[in-house]
DNA sequence: TATTGTTATACTCTATAACTATA
DNA sequence: TATAGTTATAGAGTATAACAATA
């Protein structure tokens, strides 16, 4: 890791790759619970995740999807292709809007989060949380989540891929 | 993302997917400017940056090399050969044991890290530090190296493969 | 025997561009 | 024309296991 380049101060670069480092490891670990636990990528469990804890259909939009959790449109229509072929998500068009997909989380999509989910807790926890205190978890989110919003809001130069929002 | 998960609080999920968003997005968006301005992966820069920045001969053995870099001793060996291919690092049999590989930046290695490091820099600039404050920076790092050490030192369970440390 | 590193192989994921269909 | 999504294709990255060589 570089130690004086450019502009960034040390104690800049001491953060960026504190961040990257940790989030590395940590996705890492995840990666191999979900794998073992779930035979789920974490993408394919961000999908799963969003559908069956935060929707309260169960449903999105192919669209609505794509927000925050993957990068290319193709790419989220390959994941989504794999959870249909093994029955955890459906597809069918929207009633709306005749050229949107609506992917909705099946009963066996649902069992499977709870499957992986306690696993994929005590992985976090050991990993993550054992370090930190509440107030520092606490801080730690504070923190990051302005930068998401600036992130999400301001994306990267060369936006060639059209992305929502 | 989920909101009521088997064990962990809100504020420790909040803290957790902000972590790993903002490391996704803000990785996407280096490797990106890694790519255009200087044909390299994350990885890659990460190995010649070591290299070229951190060690005081340019030089190390592979098995140094692969510490604190995550994946696989195979998956080392192919990319420190990507880049021996394009004449960025050079490999020889070690001096003191024949069974140990020493990797060394060439010149052009170092070329390669200063034409990309002001992209780069201004990237993180602009996507991380843009949004925190000194305070913020320094908090941000203090939180995550203790959390850092811990991973390094505490590996994920079924370590099937070798590693250092 | 244990360690260092490579190779062969197979697989997953991602992105680009071309394409279809609906608004 | 613009938007939603798919497909074809191609390339990059990763992991596993078997292997050779040295300690």
């Amino acid at each position: 890791m570089p130690q004086t380049p450019a502009t960034l101060d040390a104690v800049q670069l001491g953060s960026y790759f504190a961040l990257m480092d940790v989030a590395g490891l940590l996705r890492h670990a995840v990666e191999q619970q979900l794998r073992d636990d779930g035979d789920l990528s974490y993408v394919q469990f961000q999908l799963l995740a969003r559908l069956a804890l935060d929707s309260p259909t169960g449903s999105e939009r192919m669209t609505d999807l794509a927000d925050g959790v993957v990068y290319s449109r193709s790419g989220l229509t390959y994941q989504v292709g794999l959870l249909e072929k093994v029955g955890l998500v459906d597809r069918a068009p929207s009633v709306d809007d005749e050229r949107s997909v609506t992917v909705t989380v099946t009963e066996a999509g649902r069992e499977r989060v709870a499957t992986v989910i306690p696993g994929h807790v005590e992985v976090v926890r050991q990993q993550l949380f054992a370090v930190l205190s509440q107030q520092e978890t606490r801080a730690l989110g504070e923190l990051l989540a302005p930068v998401r919003e600036h992130m999400r809001s301001a994306p990267p130069r060369s936006a060639t891929t059209r992305r929502r929002r």
